[in-house]
DNA sequence: GTTGACATATTACAGCTGACCGGTAAAAGC
DNA sequence: GCTTTTACCGGTCAGCTGTAATATGTCAAC
């Protein structure tokens, strides 16, 4: 038997050094070399792990929905039981802006991936099916909190998903210093708050 | 006197050029040498007309800027006199979003420089001032239709301003395909609706 | 202690990059 | 016709790129 290493824990670790480097450089210094560089290892060693560039890239952005899902979680556990929908959109918003650090790396790494599957077919694909994904579990929070009766029956859930998930366009605004985070908050607490109904 | 040509022309024919590579095959692709090819020129001419690759990104982002500027003006010259504030909102969100070729290359632009500003001073105080200016803009916009009555004194212009601001988080939804364009104007008009009075 | 399997490191390669520079062509004033 | 100015070309340079091939290191089982 060789040597033994946890795979998995090695990748994770590459791909933590590739989201510094895309957070503290931008995705064009992210090089094969310069993530390793930054991991603290051989280039060939990063190459022993990922095959080839877009396979590091497509784990690191995995990995990076992964860590903001547990974020989330996180978050939502520390809410009331069971978790008011609009508390829960509101952590699911939260950790989407670049507020904090971890946050803030998920959040380049994701914009990045995303100018990427602009012009790549594989990454196009993985990237609208991750963003289906989260697009359908908002939408299932709106539906059942219509249900619930904390969102007027009038609204149509599909057009509120879509424009809580345009929330996210507050991510400029805040990366570029035009506003200031408490404004982003301010303005997502007060969609929230016009879109639940003040019942319950 | 030497052989004259109009220099403007020039840098906008190879800003133009820019943005199509941009959009075709992404801002990786955007070398000097790949532009120059695009506008059907040699690298050297391109370096004649910009001493810098970073020049050329600067002038192709402001000559982007000021082409949906033109856009919008256009949009708005349709609409009645004066033009209703909710109107010109609307061609404002939508000459932002990837709807037709031309928004969807500036926009696609935009993305870009944004993501490049954040690793580049010089950039990060443009595209900041940009955004600003623009902020400002649609915020005189909401004070004077809350001052007309198209809007609730309620409100608060600052924060009203940010939503607004956030429906081009709407991009990567119609980009990758997550929703249909007729789904964004929907999630737009519904935003808009909400914020402004039914009276005039 | 040899073997086998895997981890890691080294090196090489072909290609592209931005920046720079010498040269040339053309046009207009003198 | 000569000079000056501008427009543009094509080559060169050092440096970086992703990937592949190769070599060395490491350790458990036999």
């Amino acid at each position: 038997m060789p040597k033994q290493v946890d795979h998995r824990e090695r990748r994770e670790t590459i791909a933590r050094a590739l989201w510094r480097v895309v957070e503290q450089r931008g995705i064009a210094h992210a090089s094969v070399r310069e993530v390793a560089q930054e991991a603290g290892i051989s280039h060939g060693a990063v190459q022993h792990y990922f095959a080839t560039r877009e396979e590091l890239l497509v784990f690191a952005m995995d990995f990076a929905s992964e860590q903001t899902s547990l974020r989330v979680a996180d978050g939502v556990r520390e809410l009331g039981n069971p978790p008011h929908p609009r508390d829960m959109l509101r952590a699911m918003l939260t950790e989407m802006l670049p507020l904090r650090p971890d946050a803030r790396a998920t959040s380049r790494m994701s914009a990045a991936y995303v100018l990427e599957a602009l012009h790549n077919a594989n990454i196009h694909a993985r990237a609208r099916d991750g963003l289906a994904h989260g697009r359908d579990l908002i939408e299932q929070i709106v539906r059942q909190a219509i249900t619930d009766g904390h969102i007027s029956p009038d609204r149509d859930p599909a057009t509120e998903t879509h424009l809580l998930l345009a929330l996210t366009g507050l991510t400029p605004l805040i990366e570029l210093s035009v506003i200031e985070p408490q404004d982003a908050l301010a303005a997502v607490d007060q969609h929230l708050n016009r879109l639940f109904t003040n019942k319950t």
